[in-house]
Parts: structure tokens; C-alpha cells; sequence
DNA sequence: CATTTAATGTAGCATAGGCTACAAATGGAG
DNA sequence: CTCCATTTGTAGCCTATGCTACATTAAATG
């Protein structure tokens, strides 16, 4: 039993960073369907702070992936595992950005530190955060 | 003022990313060094899980931008911006993982999260994270 | 010291995700 | 309906980081 730990951390990590791009997408599209009724590739761009092309190439592989659904010039539509995808990673930031608010972090950082982290919180981390907010709370 | 909240933090945890090889390689090799006396390419390319090929061309990067020195065949050396990067890094990766296991996130989880979290983690959130370890130590 | 083994380097390929510049489609105003 | 502004798509470029296959250098071993 050698130490295989680190190897093992830093596989994770690289792994936790493929599923990024497909999480923080499904969950900006969600939001603005909700919000505006719609998701537009250029809406999306916007929010995401990158060009529309570069939203463009990556909704062809999430569409690839069954998460998303894209006509020409058509608004973008989630699938059904898309939308459980969205939902999972909503509910997954709050709780971090929650978490990280109860411990004492400004708003303004918090609200930029939980877009990274978000995506390396293990189910187990997500419980303790869970626990130390119910704790807090009474 | 538009919502430009969302966009601010995407670009964040696009730096943190851009950083992040760099702040695991130095963190890594100065580990090595102080493990071993010495870290080779193979030495450091098992440690992160990779290829030799894959670390020995970002050795050339990181080279390029002051952090490490090179030589065909030779040890890997550290700079002094290298390895102050090191030592800063290797500081907030310690914090990270004890705040996780203060949290009460067992170890086999908070190993591998806490190397993916830590390169996100604004001063102000480690500072939160400082005050939460004083507290529950006493 | 010759030979084999291990370490390192190099060539070349792939994917992901940035970009600019330009082309084409859509939809609304006149 | 025509024309123009906006949206979307495409071509083509870049960097970073993964890989395998193979060449070369260094080190160990008999
Ligand atoms: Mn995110
Ligand atoms: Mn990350
Ligand atoms: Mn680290
Ligand atoms: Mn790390």
C-alpha cells in the first residue's frame, strides 16, 4: 500500500473540472429560462462573461452529452437530464454559498468563491455544510 | 449597474484555474525535495498521476515563467518566486484540509476535496476559515 | 567496460475552451 | 416588402493539458 492518496486527489480534481463547464452551463440555463422565459445563446454568453462562440461550440457537446437541446437560431432547451443536472447544481451552490456566508465570508467574496468550489465539494462536504448551517441557525 | 456579479465570478474561477498547475506543480516539487532530497520528472509526474511528457513540457512553462529551473536530465530546482509560491501554497492547502476535517468531513473525503477547493479560496475565506479552527479548538 | 534498464526528451495527436473576423439568418421598423 | 440591426453560425487561430510511440541519455549491473 503505497501512497496513492495524492495521485488520487489530483485525478479527482481533474475529473471534478471535466463535469465544470457541463454544471455551471445546464445551471445559467436554467436560471434564465426561468428568469426571461428563455435561454439565447447570446444571453448566455453574456453571463457567462465569454464570447458567443465559444458558448455556441460547447452547447454542440453538451448536446452531444443529451444535456441540452439546440435548433439554429432557436432557443436552448434542456433535456430532462439536463434539467436534473440543473437542479442538482442549484441546489449544490446555494448550499455552498450559504455555507460560506454562515462562516463569516463577505457576500462579495463568497458569492465568487463558491462558483469554483462548488464543483469539488464531495457529498460528504455538502453534509457537513448542511450540519454547521443547521447548527448556526439555532 | 447590470447584474455583472455572475460574469465577475466565472472569470474568477477562470484565473484560479489558469494558477492552479503552477501552484500543485511547485507545491508538489518542494514536497519531493524535502521528502526525498530531490525531485525527477518521473518522481513528480507519479506523485500528480500524469505522464512524464505531460510534466516535463509544463516544466517548461513554469520555467518560462521564473518558477522553476531546469536541465536536460538534472533535478528540478526551485526558484525563489518558486518556491515562495510553494511555501504560500502549501500553507493554504494545510489550512484548507484541517478546516475541513474541523467541519467534521472524514479524512478519505477531505483529502481529495480540499485539493481542488483550496485554489479558489479568497484571503478573506481563509481567514474565515482561521477563526472557525480558533473557535473550535477552544 | 559493455550491456541492459531506467529516466528523460521529442514527435505528433487529441480534446477543451478561449478568441477575432466574417457570413448568414432572423425579426422588427419603416 | 425592404432594409437594417441583432443574433447566430462558421472558419480558423491560440494555449493548456492529456496521451502513445519512439529516440536518446544516464545509470546500474554483471
Ligand atoms: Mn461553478
Ligand atoms: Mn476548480
Ligand atoms: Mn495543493
Ligand atoms: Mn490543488
Amino acid at each position: 500500500m503505497t501512497r496513492r492518496s495524492s495521485i488520487d486527489s489530483y485525478r479527482k480534481t481533474r475529473v471534478d473540472h471535466a463535469s465544470e463547464t457541463a454544471e455551471d452551463y445546464v445551471e445559467a440555463i436554467d436560471e434564465l429560462i426561468e428568469q426571461e422565459g428563455q435561454c439565447r445563446v447570446t444571453t448566455l454568453a453574456r453571463r457567462l462573461g465569454i464570447s458567443h462562440v465559444t458558448v455556441s461550440r460547447t452547447l454542440s457537446r453538451l448536446a452531444s452529452e443529451d444535456l441540452v437541446e439546440t435548433e439554429p437560431y432557436r432557443p436552448i432547451v434542456l433535456t430532462d437530464k439536463g434539467h436534473a443536472l440543473a437542479a442538482w447544481a442549484r441546489q449544490r451552490h446555494e448550499l455552498v454559498l450559504n455555507f460560506l456566508k454562515a462562516l463569516g465570508v463577505p457576500e462579495n467574496v463568497a458569492i465568487p468563491d463558491a462558483e469554483g468550489m462548488e464543483h469539488h465539494c464531495s457529498p460528504k462536504t455538502l453534509s457537513a455544510m448542511k450540519r454547521f448551517l443547521k447548527e448556526t441557525r439555532s
